[in-house]
DNA sequence: TCCTATCCTTAACCTTTGTTTGGAACCGGC
DNA sequence: GCCGGTTCCAAACAAAGGTTAAGGATAGGA
């Protein structure tokens, strides 16, 4: 994985959510970045720690968590290349929850130093980076509503169409009808606000009905109009036109 | 309302969140506001707008909800004097979801433009903005763990301490036993994501088990120990210390 | 004063989700 | 090829929460 690569794919996020000049182009391809290689399902940080850097995903997926004192974990977001899941602690010192793989990953770390001497120096690049922040926190207004007004089915349908919907956003062509999905049914469960015994019903009531089929892994898109339907899914929190 | 307690009221509020120096203070001082006065439970910005100002709350409370489809509502925030609920709106510029006033409420209105100025000329101000609007996401972060893991008599105890933590920060003091809390048993459902009959249900629960009575727009806390215990409360996700 | 709204309260019943449990399939390491 | 762990699947039962319905309290307005 190439330095150029590596950078490319945090630009291509960031112009999809923001319009950067040419000069703000520069100095974001200008920042150090150090990549390194994560096995899945490992902690990248953890509640509590206070990192001193940020981290982009290259490649992979990520999930954020929390864990409550009775031992139940909560997914609080989904994360693929382009993300930099952590940023809030460039401004949130310590962590408040835990950051981890899903999958073997390609991960790029910035000083929290030199960003934040990217964004004093460009106050364009630091609403960009803001901005996304912003998203970020929009995405978990969604989730809120997500686990707190949706029936279990609606909730998987909801999550499924918001990873494809970011997913096309990074890599753009076509809605396709099957992608990755790599979270076993008890994180499902965790994502979900259920147990993964309910996950697995609900899989598996979707996948009868001929609505969708998750399994190892994969999304397989069965009937669009009618998971579209269930999910009542509208893309406007993303909020990924800059002009908008 | 003169216009040095409509600043003082955000300063205190920036200022237990984050270092500033005088030169920032001065800054802030200067942004002009338009004081206005909004009768209670009336909408101040709504789901799909673009507003070209954002809202401090001066005095009041407010609150953050989104209406799904099916036309469920889901509160996402409850918002008190010097909280500025929809700062979110500087970077985002069409509204995902509703700003209302619960009560009769005194708002300050500052218009992007001169807070675009700011942020752009002080970088310190930008952060403790930027600060601001993260630690709205992490309250957004644990408000998906309550109505995800915790089951609902926890939900209302967390809720209801979380909302006395932060009164609390602005106004000093010690703990209250008793403070206002001004939602109907309905509106607590929706915070909660349950019906307005179950809300019911836990409320009189709560009471009768001598824990924590919430009626009539306040809250009297009846045995701290036992309600600290079952709501699990831990403050950190707040992020109340600006050297933390 | 009465009237009307809104809010609170309660009960009976129904649906969704959690719990417990056990077995089958799969996978990486030896 | 086997073994131990994980993941997936499934059924029976229990509990939490939703639905419907209706009466009572409270407060503001005519």
């Amino acid at each position: 994985m190439d330095r150029d690569s590596v950078v490319a794919s945090l630009l291509r996020r960031l112009e999809t959510v923001s319009k950067l000049d040419p000069a703000d182009i520069a100095a974001i391809r200008s920042l150090p970045i150090a990549v390194r290689h994560w096995a899945g399902a490992r902690a990248i940080v953890s509640d509590g720690e206070r990192p001193s850097e940020c981290c982009l995903i290259v490649e992979g997926f990520c999930i954020r968590s929390k864990t409550t004192e009775a031992g139940q974990r909560q997914i609080l977001s989904i994360h693929i290349p382009g993300d930099i899941p952590d940023l809030q602690s460039l401004h949130l010192h310590r962590m408040d929850h835990d950051l981890s793989t899903l999958v073997p990953s390609t991960l790029g770390f910035i000083s929290h130093a030199s960003l934040r001497t990217l964004t004093h120096a460009r106050p364009n690049v630091a609403d960009a980076l803001w901005r996304d922040t912003l998203i970020d926190a929009a995405i978990f207004r969604e989730w809120i509503v997500n686990v707190g007004q949706r029936p279990a089915p609606a909730r998987l349908a909801h999550i499924v169409l918001e990873l494809r919907e970011r997913l096309l956003a990074i890599r753009g062509g076509a809605e396709p009808a099957t992608f990755e999905f790599p979270l076993t049914q008890e994180q499902i469960g965790e994502a979900l606000g259920i147990t993964p015994v309910h996950a697995n019903r609900i899989i598996r009531l979707l996948r009868e009905d001929g609505i969708v089929d998750v399994s190892r892994g994969q999304v397989h898109v069965l009937d669009e109009t009618r998971l579209a339907e269930l999910a009542q899914f509208d893309d406007r929190y993303l909020h990924q036109d800059p002009a908008a």
